[in-house]
DNA sequence: ATTGAATGTTCTCTATTTGTTCTCTATTAT
DNA sequence: ATAATAGAGAACAAATAGAGAACATTCAAT
C-alpha cells in the first residue's frame, strides 16, 4: 500500500516519463510534487523500489527505472485498447486474440522517424497531405516499398519502389494524375522506408 | 540509460544523416548540440558507442554509423522523432518547433479506444481496408466528423456525419462508387469519432 | 609525394548538478 | 504516548557537463 505522497511521486514520475522520454531527477519531482527537499525525495523514492514499482541506479542522475510490468493494472502503459473490427453494414466484430495495441510495439524502435508529408503524390495509397508517416532508417528496399529516396543527393521525395533491367529504378506516384519516372540506381539513395503512417483529426 | 547530453547528440546524429546523407564531424555536433569542445563530443559518441547505439570508425572523417539494428529500448516514453517535412522534389525540410511526436498526446486518453477497419467505404478519405482509426467515445458529432454510428441500435458503421433539416442525419461514405443515405435522427447513435488513424505496413 | 588544414583522439582542468545520507521538526491517527 | 507520515535542509560524494590544449591522423589540393 502507497502512501499519499508516495502516490504523488510515481503518478509524477510516469507522467514525466511519458512527456519527457527519460526520468525525471529528484529536483525535478520535488518540483513537480511541491516540496523542497530532495532527501525526502529520495526517501520517498527508496520506499518506491521496495514495493518493486521502480529500480533506481545507484549514484546515476536520472537513473530511475519505472518497474512497467507492475503498472500493467494502473494503465500507464503506451497502451490502447482494440475493440473490435467495424465494417459498413454490419455490427462491431470483436476481436478476440489481440486486446490492445501496443504503440511501443508498432513504431517505438530508435531506428524510426517520422516525416511529415506535403503534397498528394501518395493520396491513392491513403498517405495524405498532414500525415506523418514513420520510417524505418535503411539503405535497402523490396519492390513495392513505399520509401524516402534522395535523389542526385538532393531531392528528397516519398515513392512506392520498382527496381528495373539494366540497373534502373522507378519511383512511383501513387497519384493518377503523376508519372513514375525512372532514374539510374546510382542517383537514387534509399533513406528508409515506411513502416506505418498516422494522421491526426484534432 | 542515455543522460540528456547524450540523447541530444544522438538525436542531432539521427537528423543530420536524414537530411544530408553522411555522418557529421565532431565540430558540427558541437555546434548542432550547442557546446564549443569537440574532445566533449568525442566522449558523448564514445558513451553513444559503448552501448551499442552507433560504431565509430577509427579516425575516419565522418566516421559515426547509426547502429540501427541494436538498439535498446531507452525509454518508456511512446515518442519518435519527426525529423521534417518531406514534399516531393524538395530537399527535407527540417522543423524548429517540434521535434517529435508524442503518441501519448496523440492517443493515450482514457476515453479513447481503437477499431480496426475493414472495407473500403472511407478509401476517399485516406481510411482503407485494415487501417486501425482511434476513436473518442461520445455521443453527439459536427458537421464533417468521421463517426462510428450504430444504425437501429444494430448496424456499426464508419462514415462522416451530416445533419440536415427536419431531424435527418445524412450518413456519408467517401467512396465514390457508394451512396450517402440519409436517416431519421432516432434511428442513428454516435458512438465516437475518429480523432485519429494509423496504418501499419510491416 | 608533399603539405596543410580539417578532423579525430586523448588529456587535464573546472564547475555545476545530482544522488545520498544525515539530523531535525511538525503533524496526524491509533 | 507512540508510531507513521511529511517535510526542511545540511553535508558530502559522485556523475555530468563543458572548455580547451596537445597530438595524431586523414584527406584533398598542389
Amino acid at each position: 500500500m502507497l502512501t499519499p505522497s508516495e502516490t504523488k511521486t510515481l503518478k509524477f514520475i510516469q507522467k514525466y516519463c511519458i512527456e519527457k522520454g527519460c526520468s525525471p531527477t529528484l529536483t525535478e519531482i520535488a518540483d513537480g510534487i511541491g516540496i523542497k527537499s530532495r532527501g525526502v525525495v529520495h526517501r520517498y523514492i527508496k520506499s518506491l523500489e521496495s514495493k518493486k514499482l521502480l529500480s533506481i541506479a545507484s549514484n546515476r542522475k536520472r537513473g530511475i527505472c519505472l518497474n512497467l510490468e507492475a503498472y500493467e493494472n494502473q494503465s500507464i502503459a503506451p497502451i490502447i485498447p482494440l475493440l473490435g473490427r467495424i465494417a459498413a453494414g454490419q455490427p462491431i466484430e470483436a476481436i478476440e486474440d489481440r486486446h490492445e495495441i501496443n504503440l511501443a510495439d508498432f513504431i517505438m524502435n530508435p531506428d524510426r522517424f517520422a516525416l511529415q508529408v506535403t503534397g498528394e503524390s501518395m493520396m491513392d495509397a491513403g498517405i495524405l497531405d498532414g500525415d506523418t508517416v514513420i520510417i524505418k532508417h535503411q539503405n535497402t528496399a523490396n519492390n513495392g516499398d513505399i520509401v524516402v529516396a534522395l535523389i542526385d543527393g538532393i531531392e528528397a521525395t516519398l515513392k512506392r519502389f520498382k527496381r528495373l533491367p539494366k540497373g534502373m529504378i522507378l519511383l512511383i506516384p501513387e497519384n493518377k494524375s503523376m508519372e513514375a519516372i525512372a532514374y539510374e540506381a546510382e542517383r537514387i539513395q534509399i533513406q528508409g522506408v515506411v513502416v506505418g503512417q498516422l494522421r491526426s483529426y484534432q
